[in-house]
DNA sequence: CGTGCTGTTGAGTAGATTCAACTAAGGTGG
DNA sequence: CCACCTTAGTTGAATCTACTCAACAGCACG
């Protein structure tokens, strides 16, 4: 299960076998992490690249008055970190939600890659956009959905990236997020989340035991919040957006 | 004043004359745009990268109910899609809020720049780090803070990007955003934005009249919302946080 | 001199919060 | 093996922040 990262990039672009080899030599150096364990915090400069290969993390600020928001889910073959050398200090954390492995790639691993393998640096650019278009989506949840809206479409979201990287069977994933979690993530209160995913268990949309989720009916769902994954732009899945030009895989890279 | 932009870079790294000269060589083709254009529309193909050299934009997105969520201000020297190429179709809509001087580069004249001038390429990816980093905090703003502070940690974060471009006297700077506007950008009615505004005026913060938005009391407004103006990245301004190591300017632009 | 957009203010309402009590589950140590 | 402790989840009641609806004032524009 380590291919997470090119199961994801291969949803964007075909990959060579060549292509391919590059980015697995690229998980040396694993690394496994317990749950609700800083990876870095606000203010460190930053290192190496971080690659999550396995289990849940986050990027999270607290605010001065205690108050700890969560910015993004980063999920099995997510970058934590795929360009900030740039900058001098991390202006957010990162943590753990359950236990992890985590590939530490030094930058110049990266910088090699994308000399060699155009494929490869035009997938790692489109990473990096769609987690900024992920940012943007979770902006408009905050600003014009309900609760109720809200916590729906955050479980579309992790339903499609997750299926992205082989995650998810039979509509099931793992969900190791507390209520808490959620709530600061949604920017709700925990009371609020936990009456909220009971209505949507009631209305019989999900289920939510031992830490599993389910999707009962995964098209009443996105209706229900109505659901549009084009900013997660993947190309090559079942959840792929129609096009009228479906300038589909073998791209000459340039 | 079409020095925006290399103002901005300069913010972040120190610049040569000739970087500074490949720069101002960018804005060939400037176009004159009115106010409440749409500059992209969500689903357009991206084509040519897009600097706003002068007057306000933002990114929204509309949702099937009619509600409209502005994601990002784009202020002078800001660009619209740097990297946008990579996609195959806008995820979200650009539009003009005050009309505006926007110029059109092709994105082989970025790459152009990007090969022969390290320090300027760095910039650029600083430019893009820090988009996402104002996203962050967007987010943090909207999940973790109430309507006054929202609305005050707004106007501070435009205080800085706009002196960041020279766009600020004493204080005082355009603000051409309608109630409406502030209120589709932090997720509140127009009501509650218009009270929240008396507010801080109440409270002698700031003044807003004819579109200009007076800031009364710098350090009064940034305490009351607790601003931290260290997503920003700002290094040579008189906001720059204090560093460890000032490793400054002059880089040898690896 | 109306028409439309922006801003302002009041009154009633609703969605979400806080506080609080309590249950269930998991882990630890005697 | 069970008492104990901690964390996560659940539910009720009261409260509050922010929303909706509505009316109206100021201003620009044709």
């Amino acid at each position: 299960m380590q291919d997470a990262l090119i199961r994801k990039l291969e949803s964007f672009e075909t990959l060579s076998d060549h292509d391919r080899a590059a980015l697995t030599a690229l998980a040396l150096r694993v690394r496994k992490v317990g749950a609700r364990v800083d990876l870095k915090r606000e203010g460190d400069a930053p290192d190496n690249v971080h690659l999550v290969l396995d289990g849940y993390a986050c990027r999270y600020k607290v605010l001065p008055d205690g108050q700890r928001q969560i910015m993004a889910y980063l999920v099995p073959g997510d970058f934590c970190d795929l360009n900030v050398f740039i900058l001098d200090q991390m202006d957010h954390s990162i943590a753990t939600i359950s236990a992890c492995q985590i590939v530490d790639i030094p930058s110049a691993a990266i910088e090699a890659i994308t000399t060699e393998h155009p494929r490869v640096t035009r997938a790692l650019w489109w990473c990096a956009l769609v987690d900024e278009a992920v940012l943007r989506e979770w902006l408009v949840n905050l600003g014009g959905r309900p609760a109720n809206h809200r916590i729906a479409h955050l479980i579309c979201e992790l339903l499609l990236r997750l299926e992205a990287v082989g995650r998810v069977t039979r509509n099931s994933f793992e969900f190791p997020f507390t209520q808490s979690d959620i709530a600061d993530t949604m920017g709700l209160s925990a009371v609020h989340v936990n009456r909220t995913l009971r209505e949507l268990r009631t209305l019989g949309l999900i289920t939510l035991k031992q830490r599993v989720m389910t999707i009962l009916d995964v098209e009443r769902l996105k209706a229900y919040c109505d659901y549009n994954p084009n900013y997660l732009h993947l190309r090559n899945t079942r959840w792929s957006a129609r096009r009228t030009v479906p300038w589909l895989g073998s791209g000459h890279g340039g």
